[in-house]
DNA sequence: TGGCACCGAGGAATCGGTTCATCCAACGGC
DNA sequence: GCCGTTGGATGAACCGATTCCTCGGTGCCA
């Protein structure tokens, strides 16, 4: 059928083995002898066999982005980043969902598939109770974390408390002070981001003197659905907030729904701010503080590449930097004289 | 280092031919052999090596699919509900971007990369005039097309045609004459979609004899920037549409806005349908044309994997219905005695 | 009872590269 | 002029399965 190495190896006149290095781009062939078999390579149409090349060398040039969920946006934002650099560095990228629990029924689980198959792992927010997670962490292969940490595990991360503080610290310098939170729920385990979150938040209220009114907090599962309940419940409140810190931006999509169902104005009458930097938020004009999605996904990535590379150097993590964007779901506390906006640029 | 099948062979005293033979539920193996090397493989914790499986077979067991975008709506929609069926065939999913026109510039073309590689593959929606795709199909391997029609392959699609008429229909049942579009470009290849979207919509019109004005034709360019710029135009014009018929959700979502910027209320002062059932439909309140895009990636996948089983029969297209779900953007035209909404359910 | 079909099983070739150990020739230094 | 070194190249042993062909034994039929 196809045309095999030593097809090539016979028309230029050379052993196999020199035709496997003039190709690879390895030592120890003459430049022109490389040429030459390139040349011949191309006119034969010649395509290395990945299988057979796998079995020999004992690397499988591709890695595997396990995710909880390919459809919502910030994982497929993230994969997006990911792709892009597995492409250009000539990886394949194989793509597999580990269940999250509605549909986990019928689905195998991941790490066995996995094994001998890929020579790394990315891992996309994979919620930090998942059973699957230990079975995967223990094939010990070189792996890289995102959205998520993990000891002994390289992650690539935004400060999820430093985002949580400047996205209160924005309301409070509008001069609310009574902020309720819409946070993901208060029974399961929480995810790494939405416990920093929670603290950054109390931090940046206690450090302006503010008192956390345990009332004003309510939970929205990180769904729009589940923001937009909240929010109705925090405005049924004998004394509503002024201003609320959802956090995440669908969460904040719900409430800004809910506002409207009580024709209140986001920003004027009730200010709202998200984190993520979804893209619909701007299309809503949601404040947020936005991090870097795709960004996350391609430093993970070459973070990983470079520590098949480079072997197991110690696991570094990396924090990348957020950025709060200022829209019209915020504004000043009503009569409060408005103090000039630190413009986020 | 691994366990190989000949360990597993010894342990259980049969040969190598027998412990291959009996793990994958071939024929010619007594019943009891076999659940003594399945036991004994269990014991050893044996995994097979795909690249010699591969190699020595030469099927691969993997399928790329091949899309133009990740992180958008529809396409990391698709690939979900492609990412479950192939999941549960045991089917390894190698996802490759192939760029578009904007980042293609470093990016090595696809298909060399898949010869060799993949058993079969799934193309989502990528524009006909790319010039990939005809190396794509040069490939000749088992495929099957989302979104997208190409004599020859097998694809899904919804019937772009009914779908517009679906939509037309309901605003002229609301009493609307005056109708605009927003439709992609009028320079570019149209797509499939786009060409019959446009189709569906003059069928519609001119079976209920209104002429259709090409004033009232916008450019939206398939985001939510052109379809907002769109209908600004539309609404700029001496006598705007009481009407829009958006040819995806994406360019609805901007003319929403837009309605929202002019202060006019959708479904009151002007309506607005689209087309695809985008996640933020549902919470903009749009009336579309859902088409169930998880089971397009779904029926392809499933499609694909029957091609490659029975061997390439007579290549079959599908067409998956859609359903109209009204919402509040349409409504009837003022001063018309509405007639009873056929409702969608 | 001879012959045939069939079942369970093994031997060994094969898939198409990679890589290690080896080898030859040319070259430079002393 | 001899020897050690080095760069270019080769032969062949893998890598770990799959599968074709062969073979002995059993059961069934004529």
């Amino acid at each position: 059928m196809g045309i095999t190495i030593r097809d090539v190896a016979e028309a230029s006149g050379v052993s196999t083995a020199t035709v496997s290095r003039a190709l690879r781009g390895l030592p120890n062939v003459d430049e022109r002898t490389r040429a030459r078999v390139q040349r011949i390579a191309g006119q034969l149409d010649y395509v290395i066999s990945p299988s057979a090349s796998r079995l020999a060398s004992g690397r499988t040039g591709s890695i595997a982005v396990v995710t909880p969920y390919i459809a919502r946006w910030f994982f497929s934002t993230v994969l997006s980043g990911v792709e892009g650099v597995l492409h250009t560095a000539d990886m394949d990228l194989l793509l597999t969902c580990i269940g999250d629990h509605s549909n986990s029924r019928q689905r195998s689980p991941v790490a066995p598939r996995l094994r001998r198959r890929v020579d790394g792992m990315l891992i996309i927010a994979v919620p930090p109770a998942d059973p699957q997670l230990q079975d995967l962490i223990a094939l010990d292969m070189p792996t890289s974390m995102i959205g998520l940490t993990t000891a002994g595990v390289p992650s690539v991360t935004i400060d999820d408390v430093a985002a949580a503080r400047l996205a209160t610290q924005h309301l409070i310098n509008l001069g609310h002070t009574r902020i309720g939170t819409i946070s993901g729920s208060p029974s399961q385990t929480p995810f790494t981001a939405e416990f920093d979150r929670e603290a950054g938040f109390v931090q940046a209220m206690s450090e302006a003197n503010i008192q956390v009114d345990p009332m004003l907090e309510a939970y929205g599962h990180f769904s729009i659905e589940g923001g937009e309940a909240a929010m109705t419940a925090l405005l049924s409140q004998v004394q509503p907030p002024t201003a609320v810190f959802a956090l995440s931006d669908e969460m904040a999509f719900g409430a800004l729904r809910a506002l409207r169902a009580h024709d209140l104005r986001p920003g004027i009458d009730v200010s709202v701010v998200g984190v993520d930097g979804h893209d619909m938020a701007e299309y809503l004009g949601l404040t947020t503080v936005v991090q870097p999605v795709v960004e996350l996904g391609r430093i993970a990535a070459e973070s990983l590449l470079a520590q098949m590379r480079e072997g197991a150097g110690q696991p570094e993590s990396t924090q990348v930097a957020t950025q709060l964007v200022v829209r019209s779901s915020t504004g000043p506390v009503a009569g409060h004289r408005s103090v000039p906006l630190k413009d986020a640029r």
